[in-house]
DNA sequence: GGACTCGATTGATAATTGTCAATCAGCCGG
DNA sequence: CCGGCTGATTGACAATTATCAATCGAGTCC
């Protein structure tokens, strides 16, 4: 909680929003000097998707629009995939696209003028990233792949064109603020409040679980740091917790921080 | 955090919703079993507002409406009153109407399976509460009245409906939604990260202050008990915090429970 | 294989916060 | 002015969490 931060290690080149944005990180006071540099990420272009064939259509923003709509869209669509650990976008960069998460796991964090780091949300596949850049000129947050991520980058633009032009995408723009806010007050209430172990427990219930070799659902933990920085609690706090239940057996590693859990167990160290 | 809850007072009648909802709390545990009888409230209803020449018009979710918009409005939009304490809604009631908040001060309320609860956000005039109506079927919250509050109720039809036909609603309410968006990121920064005094500092910073009667800017507190639940530490701890800011003269009390703040000395302990 | 690196874990200890219980202070109704 | 009431404050103590520092383990790079 009052420690420095420290997070991915992508290679320093270009990002996923294009063009080189200069020295546009206005929050991070970077207190040990090399998140900044670490911003430039290496973003590889896969080319123009095709939307109205797009494996994640129905989860994506786009799931409503008819091909009239898509005519209307007069912008290049990338998509990019980037490596854990890249930099997607700064806090302050200036907002210019919204990204569509295909594939991957990414961390929305803020910070505190005083260098540590909150995780504020993790998204997912068919979650919209910046959000913001459509009523705003800056993202809110500083985006990061806590994993290989595939996303595609819709101009700003495209978006505000769409809006004027058909109805149909108001109704996922609305949903999606919406599930920001209801995962901004989940976490408010239910990682936020309550004793370290609790929030634990109530963090592992949480997260999805992927079937396992075996079938068994299983799930790939994050970091220890990143698991305080999202509950509030110090990465020492956080490795406790976890160790702890790992030595109780209510959660038992499969391969290297992938765990399959007891849910039950878990409910009742949640208080339910 | 694992406290009782405890809130308003207001008398029991009918509520700013309109109809009787019925038993309508699902999330309430109510360990102390009278908080959801408290919740019909004394509203008084004040007539049919003139939307356009509202006073707060300009703040209001209809500020870019023009006359013809207007003009689509065939629902009777009603004007409330309520006392401090009144419930306005429960979590889980059936979500027909947005309420457009026009003086007072309203706290959103999410409770935990174990009986407790959490403050997630605070409105204030011009906020819209309920917006979760335009998308799903039920509040999210439980919305009560920390002081007198003067509210209008949209009914959802009426959102729909101006949706469909004029653009110019659709930013307004994004606009909404991205500031509960920030509201909740913030809190989740600022208000839940760090020690306890460092919390309520920050807090102190970001509520608004009025001039008071010598023009100094002072701010009424909430209940103790109120402060614990939005930063997620006991009554007793909010108690301390501030009871030690007014020993060490960071805030001076003018009237009972109205401060001067000496923000920089705040903004110190906030960790600046 | 061996040095090295990074993240996870653990230990020891201090600081903070929660818990339980008592007391204090303003307010209300007679 | 006197109980009675409610919310704020305080005290004493226990429990939790942060802090600082060391160790461990897996993976990487010669």
């Amino acid at each position: 909680m009052r420690r420095g931060p420290a997070q991915g290690r992508g290679a320093d080149r270009s990002n996923a929003e294009g063009e080189d944005n200069g020295p546009s990180c206005k929050q991070k006071p970077s207190r040990e000097g090399d998140v900044v540099k670490r911003s430039r990420i290496e973003a590889a272009w896969r080319g123009q998707p095709e939307c109205q064939g797009c494996s994640i259509r129905d989860l994506a923003l786009f799931a409503d629009l008819q091909q009239a709509d898509f005519n209307l869209i007069h912008l290049p669509i990338d998509e990019f995939e980037v490596e854990a650990g890249s930099v997607l976008y700064n806090g302050g960069d200036e907002a210019r696209a919204l990204l569509t998460l295909r594939s991957g796991l990414v961390k929305l964090v803020q910070y505190l003028s005083d260098g540590s780091q909150r995780i504020v949300r993790l998204q997912r596949p068919g979650d919209t990233l910046g959000l913001e850049a459509t009523v705003g000129d800056q993202y809110e947050h500083t985006a990061v792949a806590l994993r290989r991520v595939l996303l595609c980058r819709i101009p700003v633009e495209v978006i505000h064109r769409l809006s004027q032009e058909t109805p149909r995408l108001h109704r996922q723009l609305m949903m999606r603020w919406h599930n920001n806010v209801r995962q901004a007050d989940t976490w408010l209430t239910a990682l936020s409040t309550g004793s370290a172990k609790a929030r634990v427990a109530r963090f592992l219930l949480d997260i999805p679980k992927e079937a396992g070799a075996d079938g068994v659902p299983v799930c790939e933990l994050l970091s220890r740091e990143d698991i305080g920085a999202m509950l509030g609690v110090t990465t020492e706090t956080a490795s406790r917790m976890i160790a702890d239940l790992k030595r109780s057996g209510v959660i038992t590693e499969r391969k290297l921080n992938t765990f399959v859990c007891n849910e039950d167990a878990l409910r009742v160290l949640a208080g339910e």
